[in-house]
DNA sequence: AAGCCGCCTTGATCTGGATCAAGAAATCTG
DNA sequence: CAGATTTCTTGATCCAGATCAAGGCGGCTT
């Protein structure tokens, strides 16, 4: 019985037909035909603990990995220690795009917790792709869509405000969540605060700072790393507004002057002084 | 003989092998033959004048663009009229990947000078990825260029001072111009003011501000859009030093609180209150 | 050449979010 | 389970860069 388990188990981790990720990963649209030689070709990996790296900066690239389970955290170590926390990848995501260019990575991948990713060597999956029109297509499709995420995110640290950056982050978050099955609503943060801060261009104080006054402002429950977003219209208000720098509004204008409780004040709270 | 030079001209239109940019544009890398076949599906435009659009957001995908002279501005056009300046493309760049995923372009391109444009129709560019493997190799590492490029300018905005994002946009436009043969040191800046603060995530006046105070410090001389670099080394020096949110240094530490003169002071002058 | 208009610069002031400084909770460790 | 560490929160203060407000300088039109 118990060999019976772990032989079910290991076919379930190598067929991409029954993995619970088939839905949003590469193989998303190819042909039954082309899946089958893709999946000849994926190298899965040991799952990985946390803290593991799944590659480190400048490594010489060899594939591209799909996360099965679990988180990672793409970052740039920069001079002196410190860190650009760069995205976070979940379960169906790929990362690994960084390094098709210059052959070496551009970045670090480390685990946020107990994570299993597929690899696909990547000079193997050149090579189907020239057999396998759809797989071509497909990964081209994802070099934009790679792209498209990176474009947002430009968008999100130029122009917008604090506030809107972490509301982004969450609703971002929550909608890939629920792209993949989990709930959109409620969910643990795998990620430490700065990581978080780190990612958005802020500091550790104020993302903390930020998920008080949300809480205050009845849009989520937070505590600690756990989260459920309570009024998620609302959030998405915020993420529309655009920061200072570009923006009229904000609040009520007439209560701008009033509002010399600092920006770390509710904005609900009815100005006494107006 | 006019009808030479026009003859003359229109070949040096058509074929890559002349073009002065075949050793930075898509061409690079392509066997003789693989050559031709690209250039057979190339579509010439007819040249754009300043403010024509190349193409606006929401049009559907056609074409990879490859630009042979003058200068793009791609932006996303904002709610309320106002818009995110992406990035700038100079001659033997290409743009239209933002598109790739969702067939439709998230973003529009519109020709700051007088510009012309090659058009790799997407689908034949596909189709003949699929015989050309060179072909592929190369598009998938402009794919990857393209990424990286946006690592780069993520970097930038989320962790770097406005003199960093500001030297950062110089020594970014010196080298792209050298490696297709301008000068480095000098050139005239084809977009405006609001143009390139809206770029970098900042307001206009800190960019004509730090534009006054690079020239006091002897870094660069600058009369409107004329810009000449002076001391290159020093420019990248302000560009190594991370932002105030991640830096323990910049300045000599000791006279920070002598600074009283606010940001925009010289940074060389001798701070008399110490 | 005078008047207009769109850029660009410069000065004064304001403010969002960083930084500094302490705790309070979890988590780790022996 | 006490102490040590790491992570997170909260308060007070500070400052880089935004915003507001005037000009200045070309270039264009008539």
């Amino acid at each position: 019985m118990d060999r019976n388990i772990a032989a079910k188990f290991i076919d379930y981790q190598v067929s991409c037909k029954d993995c619970c990720m088939a839905n949003v990963c590469l193989p998303l649209g190819l042909s039954a035909v082309e899946l089958d030689q893709l999946m000849k070709i994926i190298d899965r990996q040991s799952p990985m603990s946390r803290g593991e790296h799944l590659f480190q900066i400048g490594e010489p690239h060899k594939s591209l990995y799909a996360v099965r389970s679990g988180s990672i955290k793409v970052y740039i170590p920069t001079e002196g220690g410190e860190e650009q926390v760069h995205r976070f990848i979940l379960p169906g995501e790929l990362l690994g795009f960084d390094a098709i260019e210059g052959g070496k990575h551009t970045c670090a991948a480390v685990a946020l917790e107990t994570t299993s990713v597929c690899a696909f060597p990547y000079h193997r999956l050149e090579k189907l792709c020239h057999t396998f029109q759809g797989l071509d297509h497909e990964l081209h499709r994802l070099f934009g869509k790679e792209i498209a995420n990176e474009h947002d995110l430009l968008q999100l640290l130029a122009k917008k405000s604090a506030e809107a950056r972490l509301a982004s982050f969450l609703l971002d978050l929550s909608n890939r969540l629920k792209k993949r099955g989990f709930s959109e609503r409620e969910f643990n943060l795998t990620m430490s605060r700065h990581d978080i801060s780190n990612h958005l261009g802020l500091a550790v104080e104020t993302v903390s700072r930020l998920f008080a006054r949300f809480q205050n402002e009845g849009l989520l429950t937070v505590r600690r790393r756990h989260i459920q977003l309570q009024n998620m219209p609302e959030i998405k208000e915020l993420f529309v507004n655009v920061s200072p720098t570009t923006s009229k509004r904000r609040i009520a204008p007439a209560n701008r002057k009033g509002n010399i409780g600092g920006s770390y004040r509710l904005r609900k709270v009815k100005a006494a002084q107006v």
